[in-house]
DNA sequence: GTTAAGCTACGATTGCTGTCGTAGTAAAGG
DNA sequence: CCTTTACTACGACAGCAATCGTAGCTTAAC
């Protein structure tokens, strides 16, 4: 009996990140792109990318001896479950203080800026909860 | 030997943010709390918060036959490196996309998007990279 | 003084994550 | 053919977080 939903962990989050720059991937493209950043075996990062697949959080398609991945959920929906969590568990619900924080922690570019003030104005402009 | 740093677990999380409330607290007082939210023993919160006291994220002093135990760290540093790990792991490193999609996701009020908008000013007026 | 209540401290246990070794299979080289 | 290579699938294990039971101590109640 497989798991069904969850937030992914660390070692899947990872291995979601590479797939969504990829696109799709073997286990063994997902594998090289991964040691690059951390050092861990092939059988590792296999295991882990079928416990994804049994948990559903990648479908396959078998191609020659081996399977291609592609993740399921798109990162922004992901990034949008992990960030309700986080800020309902770190900073007590309250979105603000998280941006506030995030604004403070490390100053972005004058055009990120901008970008982040042009979506204060749609939010506002476009009405309201 | 005990542990020294890291970031506080889930468990660890909830412990500390009733005691940033209520600034210290006995273990009774802290389950009290807890048990609003959660199912749990008391012996088991007892011993989280032991762990935390071993890990020096408390100190305590005796009190009677029981200990008062206080947070070492400041909730906005917690939230500060929470954050810092966040964002490299789930929008890798880019503190404008979380900041994008915390906007996003449910829309703030009016008075906090007031306060981000401040912000965001004394950010450019203060100068930066 | 004996009992009850409340607390601490100490294992023991469970579940999950990440780690890897190994067996088995299939293709590829010589 | 036989060996090497590359991959899958399975199982075992360690570390850690969380959970709780229990024993032992101290104070209050009767």
């Amino acid at each position: 009996m497989q798991k069904s939903k969850s937030t992914p962990t660390n070692s899947e989050l990872e291995i979601l990140t590479i797939l969504w720059t990829l696109g799709m991937a073997t286990a063994r493209q997902v594998h090289d792109e991964l040691v690059k950043t951390k050092s861990t075996g092939y059988t590792t990062t296999l295991k882990i990318i079928q416990n994804m697949y049994d948990k559903k959080m990648l479908t396959r398609e078998p191609k020659g001896q081996t399977h291609i991945y592609s993740p399921v959920l798109k990162q922004a929906e992901v990034q949008k479950q992990m960030l309700g969590g986080f800020v309902n568990k770190v900073f007590m619900g309250s979105s603000k203080n998280l941006i506030l924080q995030a604004l403070g922690n490390k100053k972005p570019e004058k055009s990120e800026l901008d970008e982040i003030r042009a979506m204060l104005d749609q939010l506002e402009k476009g009405g309201q909860s």
